[in-house]
Order: C-alpha cells, then sequence, then structure tokens
RNA sequence: GGGCGAGUAGCUUAGCGGUAGAGCGCCUCGCUUACACCGAGGAGGUCCCAGGUUCGAAUCCUGGCUCGCCCACCA
C-alpha cells in the first residue's frame, strides 16, 4: 500500500464539511422503498422554524443520529425523516414584532398580506436550522423534508380534521378556556406553564342585603368583584350556616347576590368564604352553572376592563386590581391585605400570565383517543426508555381532558369548516362547498381560526410518507420504530402521535419511546440563549474549533438513562478533542509502520500472532459486543465510555506500546533481545519437527494486521457517535467500500475472546506500573535503564518470556537472567512481585534508604487489609453463610498478602546488611 | 397537595449486595523516534443524615434533610 503522511493536527473545522458534502452526493442518507430489506425509521422531532439550533435540540437529535448511523451499517434501510414545524405562534409574533416596528397593526396590514409577509420571512430565515443540522453531521433524508405547510401536508391535515369532524370527535362550543390575552387567542392546557408569584390576598367585606355583617370573602383578583354573581361556603361549616339562602351586596356594584353552599369550597382556606365569579375562574364557573347562575364578563380578550365597567373601563387587569381595590378600600369593606405567594398560568410562547376566558372554540375529544394508546403503552407495543416514563404518560391519558384545538391567528392550517351565512350550518370541507348541504344557501364563510401547531405534528408520522394517499412509503415506512425526545414534549407531541397513529393508522407509530435527559449547566440551571447561560452549539463546532464529532461525543457519553438531566460546560467538549486528537495520532503511527503491509493478504496464523495481538484481538472482540448491546438497549453513554476507554487506555496507552515491541523484534536490521530468544527457533528451522514455527515476515505482518484491523473496526464502532474523525481516519487505511458510513458493522468476534492473553497482559502492566512506580520512589530517571532479574516464586509460568519482554520495555530496564531466592551476592535489590514471578530490580548503595522507605511503606500499607482478612476469615458467621466463592477469594488474598509481608520483610532485612 | 429524579474525590460523574472507579483540576517527574490537545507516578472519598435487613450495604428497606423537574380548578 502506499502510505500517505497524515498532517501532523486534525482539523475537524476542514474535514467535517468536506465529508458531509461527499456523503450527501453519495446519497447515503436516502431511504428508497426496498421490501428486501427491513426500514428502521426515526422521525426527527420537527424544530420550529423560528428556531436557530440550541445545545438541548443537539442534545436530543444527537441520539437519534447514532440509532440511525449505526442500523444502516447493520444493514437496515435507515430513515430519519426531517422536517420543519411552521409553529404558529412563535412565528406570528415575529413577523407581528416586526410589523409593530413599521407602526402598523396586524388588522391594518389584513390577513392576505400578513400570510405574505411570513412567507417571505421564512423564505429568508427558515433555512437556518436546516443548514445547522447538516453542520452537526446529521444524516436525514433531505430529500424527504417536510414543511408543515407544504401543500401535500395541508392537505393531509385537513383530512385529519374533517375525519375527526365527521366522527363526531371534534366539535364547537362556548367554553372557558386558557386565553393568552396578548397572543389574543386560546391555547391547550398543556401550553399553560405554572409560575410561583408574589400576590396578595385581600379580605373584602360584602354586607348583608338586609343589614347585618354579611360575609368577608378572601381574593387575589378583587378587579373581578365587578362580576360576582354569589358567594359559596361549605355546607357543613357551621360559622356561615345562618347565612346560606341569604343576601350580601358585591362591593362597588352594589349587586344582590346569594350566598350559596357547595362542597367545593375549602372552609380552611381565607374566611371560608368564597366569592363566585363565573366569568373569570374555572371552578367558580363550574359552581356558578350547577347552581344556575348567571355569567358576568368584565374583562376582554385582551384583558381589559370591559366598556360597561364604568371608572374601570379600558384599565388593564392589573391596573384594574388596584384601582378597585383602592376604590373598596375607600368604602371601609377591605378587612385586611396579606402578602400571598401563589401559583399563575402563564403562555409557555410569551409567558403572559393566562386568563381564563369564555370563547368559542373547536375542541377534539381524546377519551378514546388515550384509552387505546394508554393500551398500546400498556401492552408493551409503545416501550418507553427509561421505563418510568411510560407511568408519567400513562398518568397523562388516563386522565385525558378535551384538546382545545383552535387559535385565533393566522399563520397555521386555517380550520376548513365553512358555515351557511343563511342557516348557520357548519360544513366540513377541503374547499368551499358550492351550496349548503341543508338550506342550499350559497354564501358559506369559512371559519377564521387555526389549528393548533400540535395537531399537525402529531399526525407527522404517517402524514410525511404520504397519508391519506396508501402509498409504497407509508406501506413501507409505517409503523417507525424510534421516537428520541426531551421529557418536556411527552404529552404535547409523543402521546398525540400514538393517539392519531393509532386512530388514522391503526397502528402505533413507533415502538420505543427513548427520553434522553435535559442539558443543564454547571449551576443546574437550565440552558437558556436569552439568559446567557446556554452553550451555542455552532460556536463550539467552529469558532472554538472542537468540531462537531466533539460536541456529539460529548453530549452522548453523558446522556445515561438513569438520569433526568445532566450539566454540561464547554470543558467536557474539549476534553473530547483532545481524544479525538489522540485517535489522530494512533492513527498517524499505525499508517508508519503499516509499510509493507498487505490488507488482502492471509490472516496471520494463530502462531503468527504475539501475545499482545491476541491480548487486543480479545479485549476488541468484547468492546465490540459491549457497543453494540449498549446502542440496542439505549445506553449510549455506556457506548461512548467503552469506546473511549479502549481505545485511550488499551489500545494506545499498552497495545501500540507493545506492538512497537514486536515490530522491533521483527525488524529487517536490527533484532532485540526477543527476537533473540526466537533466534533458536530459526535454527530449528530446517528440522522437520519445527514447521509451524513463524518468520519474522509472518509475525511482522500479523502485528500489521492487529493494528490496521483494531482501528480500523474501532472506527466503525465509533462512527455513528463521531462520525467525520472515524470517516477520515477510516479513508487512510487500506479499506473495502467507499465510506464508512455504509460499511459492515463489526460482528463480534467471540471466539477471538482468550483469557489467557487477558491474564497474561494484566500481569505485564501491573508489572511495569511496579516497576514504574519504584523509579518515582526511587529517585532513579526515567531515562536510565533499570537491570532487573527475574525470580520464579509460582510453577511454570507458559509465556514467561513474552510477558517479561515486553514488561522489561515498557518500563525502561533490561530484564537479566533468573536469580534464586535473593539474588547473586553483594547486590542490594528493591523486589516487586507479579504473579508467579517477581521482578528484583539492582540498586546502588545511596538508593538504600529510598528503598527501604518504598518497601516499609507498603509493608505499612498491607497491615490494616491484612487485619480486616484475619478478623473476617475468623468470623463463624461470615464462614458459615458467606457463598464458597467469596470465601475462597478472601483466603487466597489473605495467603497472597501474607506471603508478600514476609517478603517484604526479609528485603528489608537484606538491606540492612552493609554491601560488601 | 400528589408524583418522579438526584445527592459518591475540588468539578462532572460511573458503579447499584462482596476489598470505592473514571475524566477534568491539583502535586512531582519527563519532549523514550504517534501524540505536551502528550506520557509516567502521586495526593485526594464519614459514598447527604438516622435507623433497619444481611455474615457483609455506596448498593436493599424505612424515615428525615437538601436540590431539580412534572402534574393538580384551593379562591
Amino acid at each position: 500500500m502506499t502510505i500517505n503522511a497524515l498532517p501532523k493536527t486534525y482539523d475537524p473545522r476542514e474535514v467535517e464539511p468536506r465529508w458531509y458534502a461527499a456523503w450527501l452526493k453519495a446519497g447515503y442518507f436516502h431511504a428508497n422503498v426496498d421490501p428486501a430489506r427491513t426500514p428502521y425509521v426515526i422521525m426527527l422531532p420537527l424544530p420550529n422554524i423560528t428556531g436557530v439550533l440550541h445545545i438541548g435540540s443537539v442534545s436530543t437529535f444527537t441520539p437519534q443520529d447514532v440509532l440511525i448511523r449505526w442500523r444502516r451499517m447493520q444493514g437496515y434501510n435507515a430513515l430519519w425523516q426531517p422536517g420543519t414545524d411552521h409553529a404558529g405562534i412563535a412565528t406570528q409574533n415575529v413577523v407581528e414584532r416586526e410589523i409593530a416596528r413599521e407602526g402598523q397593526t396586524l388588522q391594518q396590514v389584513g390577513r392576505e398580506k400578513f400570510l405574505e409577509r411570513v412567507w417571505q420571512w421564512k423564505e429568508y430565515s427558515g433555512g437556518t436550522i436546516d443548514r445547522q443540522l447538516k453542520r452537526m453531521g446529521y444524516s436525514c433524508d433531505w430529500d424527504r423534508y417536510v414543511f408543515t405547510l407544504d401543500p401535500e401536508y395541508y392537505d393531509a391535515v385537513l383530512e385529519a380534521f374533517i375525519r375527526l369532524f365527521g366522527e363526531g370527535l371534534i366539535y364547537r362550543g362556548k367554553r372557558m378556556v386558557n386565553w393568552c390575552p396578548r397572543d389574543q387567542s386560546a391555547i391547550s392546557d398543556l401550553e399553560v406553564e405554572y409560575e410561583d408569584i408574589d400576590s396578595s390576598l385581600w379580605y373584602v367585606r360584602y354586607s348583608g342585603a338586609h343589614g347585618g355583617p354579611g360575609v368577608v370573602i378572601a381574593t387575589q383578583r378583587p378587579e373581578t368583584i365587578l362580576a360576582d354573581v354569589a358567594v359559596a361556603v361549605h355546607p357543613d361549616d357551621e360559622r356561615y350556616r345562618a347565612l346560606v339562602g341569604s343576601e350580601v351586596i358585591v362591593p362597588l356594584v352594589n349587586r344582590r347576590v346569594p350566598v350559596i353552599a357547595d362542597r367545593r369550597v375549602d372552609p380552611s382556606f381565607g374566611t371560608g368564604a368564597l366569592k363566585i365569579t363565573p366569568g373569570h375562574d374555572l371552578l367558580d364557573n363550574e359552581i356558578g352553572s350547577d347552581h344556575n347562575l348567571p355569567v358576568l364578563v368584565v374583562l376582554d380578550e385582551r384583558g381589559a376592563m370591559t366598556a360597561d365597567t364604568g371608572e374601570f373601563a379600558g384599565l388593564d387587569r392589573f391596573d384594574a386590581r388596584e384601582r378597585v381595590a383602592s376604590s373598596i378600600a375607600a368604602l371601609g369593606l377591605i378587612e385586611k391585605v396579606e402578602p400571598y405567594r401563589t401559583s399563575v398560568g402563564t403562555c409557555d410562547r410569551c409567558h403572559a400570565i393566562i386568563e381564563p376566558y369564555i370563547s368559542d372554540q373547536w375542541f377534539c375529544d381524546m377519551t378514546g383517543m388515550a384509552a387505546r394508546a394508554a393500551e398500546a403503552i400498556r401492552s408493551g407495543r409503545v416501550r418507553f426508555h427509561h421505563e418510568r416514563w411510560a407511568r408519567v404518560v400513562l398518568q397523562f391519558l388516563d386522565n385525558i381532558r378535551p384538546w382545545t384545538i383552535s387559535r385565533q391567528l393566522w399563520w397555521g392550517h386555517r380550520i376548513p369548516v365553512w358555515q351557511c351565512s343563511s342557516c348557520g350550518e357548519r360544513v366540513a370541507a377541503k374547499t368551499a362547498p358550492a351550496q349548503c348541504p341543508v338550506c342550499g344557501g350559497t354564501v358559506l364563510e369559512q371559519d377564521p381560526d387555526v389549528l393548533d401547531t400540535w395537531f399537525s405534528s402529531g399526525i407527522w408520522p404517517f402524514a410525511t410518507l404520504g397519508w391519506p394517499r396508501e402509498t409504497p412509503d407509508l406501506r413501507y415506512f409505517y409503523p417507525g420504530n424510534v421516537l428520541a425526545t426531551d421529557k418536556g414534549i411527552l404529552f404535547l407531541w409523543v402521546a398525540r402521535m400514538i393517539m392519531l397513529g393509532l386512530h388514522f393508522m391503526d397502528d402505533v407509530p413507533f415502538t420505543d419511546v427513548y427520553v434522553t435527559p435535559t442539558v443543564l449547566n454547571l449551576e443546574g440551571g437550565r440552558m437558556s440563549r436569552s439568559l446567557g447561560t446556554g452553550l451555542d452549539p455552532l460556536e463550539m463546532i467552529e469558532d472554538r474549533g472542537y468540531g462537531a464529532d466533539a460536541l456529539r461525543f460529548a453530549l452522548i457519553s453523558r446522556c445515561s438513562q438513569s438520569q433526568q438531566e445532566f450539566r454540561f460546560a464547554e470543558k467536557m467538549i474539549a476534553d473530547v478533542r483532545n481524544f479525538n486528537t489522540k485517535i489522530w495520532n494512533a492513527t498517524r503511527f499505525v499508517l508508519l509502520n503499516l509499510e509493507g503491509f498487505d490488507a488482502d493478504g492471509p490472516p496471520p496464523t494463530a502462531t503468527a500472532l504475539s501475545l499482545a495481538d491476541r491480548w487486543i484481538r480479545s479485549r476488541f472482540a468484547r468492546v465490540s459486543e459491549a457497543v453494540t448491546a449498549s446502542l440496542g438497549g439505549f445506553e449510549l453513554d455506556k457506548a461512548a465510555r467503552a469506546l473511549y476507554d479502549f481505545i485511550w487506555n488499551e489500545y494506545c496507552d499498552w497495545y501500540l506500546e507493545m506492538a512497537k515491541v514486536d515490530l522491533q523484534g521483527t525488524g529487517n536490521r536490527e533484532q532485540g533481545t526477543a527476537n533473540r530468544e526466537r533466534g533458536t527457533g530459526n535454527r530449528e528451522q530446517g528440522t522437520a519437527v519445527d514447521q509451524r514455527r513463524t518468520t519474522n515476515d509472518e509475525r511482522r505482518s500479523a502485528v500489521q494486521r492487529t493494528l490496521w484491523y483494531v482501528l480500523s473496526n474501532t472506527m466503525k464502532l465509533l462512527h455513528p457517535i463521531m462520525p467525520f474523525l472515524t470517516e477520515e481516519v477510516w479513508q487512510q487505511l487500506p479499506h473495502d467500500g467507499d465510506s464508512i458510513m455504509v460499511a459492515a458493522w463489526p460482528t463480534p468476534h467471540l471466539e477471538w475472546i482468550d483469557t489467557q492473553a487477558e491474564a497474561d497482559i494484566e500481569v505485564v502492566m501491573d508489572a511495569v506500573r511496579r516497576v514504574r512506580g519504584q523509579r518515582v520512589d526511587l529517585g532513579i530517571s526515567p531515562t536510565q535503564i533499570l537491570r532487573i532479574h527475574l525470580r520464579q516464586t509460582g510453577g511454570g509460568i507458559p509465556n514467561l518470556r513474552e510477558i517479561v519482554k515486553y514488561t522489561a520495555r515498557l518500563s525502561r530496564s533490561e530484564a537479566l537472567e533468573e536469580v534464586p531466592v535473593a539474588g547473586p551476592v553483594g547486590r542490594r535489590y528493591v523486589e516487586e512481585p507479579a504473579a508467579g514471578f517477581s521482578l528484583l530490580t539492582e540498586i546502588e548503595d545511596k538508593l538504600v534508604p529510598s528503598a527501604r522507605e518504598r518497601l516499609s511503606r507498603e509493608l505499612q500499607e498491607i497491615g490494616p487489609e491484612l487485619g480486616r482478612l484475619e478478623r473476617r476469615l475468623a468470623d463463624q458467621e461470615f464462614m458459615t453463610r458467606a457463598p464458597a466463592d467469596v470465601v475462597q477469594r478472601e483466603r487466597a488474598r489473605l495467603v497472597e498478602l501474607q506471603a508478600r509481608q514476609r517478603r517484604l520483610q526479609e528485603l528489608l532485612a537484606a538491606l540492612e546488611v552493609p554491601s560488601p
């Protein structure tokens, strides 16, 4: 092969866009119907067109790309469906603000012109999020890109509405809904976010209509007093029993209202008397309706006092609150005012305080669909990861309420209902009916409202595939496999997709819901762009130069399912950047040593493989199995950690170093000690007995093949998490095929697992660490070659030669002949034990004191552990109740430590003797 | 008011019934021909608290404490 010298440094900013373009060009992201292959489908949680890529979205999207890329390599026909959401309120707000800056109002601009403006805005800035998704390396099928207001998708939304309307599940009604006075639209229950605020509780006296003290009520909302129609008390409340049935006077308006009894009143709150305002409070509305009380309204759609409120007319609700309170105070009817902390509902889009408001809206009855969805979850047809989320969603489904689906906006799917201006009949149809089916009238007006954005995204899993048409795509790709998302939209989106999927497709839209943890900053707070506590993905990738791979890996390695959130900071991305550099340099090393290597040559014979080769192959077999299993179990963080440890600690720190030893031993010119040992083999080559001896070339080639194979296949395992670096590395190495993206996922070679080699290398690592530690303790320069002797302490160790060879090289020492018991006379030694043998380092006289120190310290450290073991093994309870293998292990450990203790004492004693 | 999750080394965390692990940070060495975005060695932990179960608990149970999130029509 040709050896390409790699650049010394890896620059993701150059590499990443280059490979993304190549993949796009090759069409690897695109999935076509192919009955011969099994589909694997993930729906990208559609970002808003108003959006820019946020760390939160990156943390839920990246796991999806990992899964998609992994399955694609496994041979699945992988489809990751992308698209964007028109985001009704959010988008309308953006353009509305723009228009306001120009000094115009919505009404002045008009519906048609306004929508034109929004489309213009969308064309101008809507592509940002897509470019950013591409920069992250996401392998979405861009050819299938869908926008929720695309004509076909629009049609599907209308179809869904019309069918539900036809089934009687969508209906219109005048109800109390959550009203956002700023957006001037209804919103659903799920779009209300509760916030704690500091408020006051006013105690107001309502005098008796026929004299008498009347009753004192407590309220947070004095401005609604003007709409009061009753005062309610609990029927069992002794304090008010006499008052029930009498009338009291509402202050300011001097309206006589009844005192009623109702069980829903909490006698322990405030004074136990509740003012009833059916026009402005949900509970009051229910109580009022049960008691046949009238509904009075004093606040309009903007949250301002209505025209008939006299001196208060036109005041904003919060100003009115103060003004009404002071007017009542002037009458001497305020008993007291208490500070009060309470929670208020706010709009999840604009955070204005929600007003309970009675208006005409469209609702969707979800009870039947929710029951089906709950059944699908309970029966395991939809599984949640972590499973605890299933309970959370079930609780929502089991307590489902009607869904307010109409919005008083212009930007969105206009409700396909037409009302006859003569008879008032409402007809659902995609286009204006020619005449009214009831009265034949020809003037029909379309409903002015649009649908909740979440209504359109609820049909995403099948509407993107061509529904309502019976397309091949729909038949082949539905149902999908995984839906990955943050817990924040479990109800708003996930539950609704399950409900609507079952309803329209008679099947669940996906089988697995993967709930990713939320990213927090180091203080444990939300990452928020506006608060400046966020982390901008693009800034990390480009400006800071870490690259998308580093960001991806950093997020994946922390997205453990055991937690609902995790803390994240730039430093963590920098650490992964270092990991990338490590891989890059390892690749450079491998390439430098691949000269003369033929990737198409025959696999190495068992005897050609060195101990280190067998070890790393064994470790690779384990890691590939572990990574595959982790990905299958949605434990992506475990896969990332396993690869990090394997690459850095095992492949780089140990295997590459040992490969240097093996390569040197097989070099053409020089032959190291290891080779001299083998030299006897060469001499015997001529004899018939030794046909299985391998040549230097064979052994060299085996090392090269191992270096190449393990690196190349580790890159495949890592590719789903870090697509760019792995592609770049893979392309530099000898390879089959055009891209690692479409390379076959490594099947674990379980037959490579070699417990003997693993045990042997453990011995090497332990011995090397001991000698290195000794060097530091004794103050011996790292460059000085130590002379160590070998003392066998156990039975014959099969691979002793190789073990010692690696140990000597990695600890920068020279392994000399075996010594009996305590070594030659006249020399001083520090001894480090290994399994079955020990290493004696020759030291000069001046090092004796520090040698004694090291040995005594170890002797001391052994003490407590020895005591613990002795006590334990003397404990009758432990000996009789603990399982045999535990007892066995403890006993072996005791024997080992006792031997070491004796030996340390001997060595210390020997060091007492002055040298001759 | 319910429910869920978390509290392990300075920081971020793994482990979740048998001798407390990692990365970063810190200290001491070191440019040994892949890598100083590195290598070697090291210090650093009443595993939130109190009970209990067990031969044995960071790990299981009970009760606290502290944080975070979700749900809920207490004016």
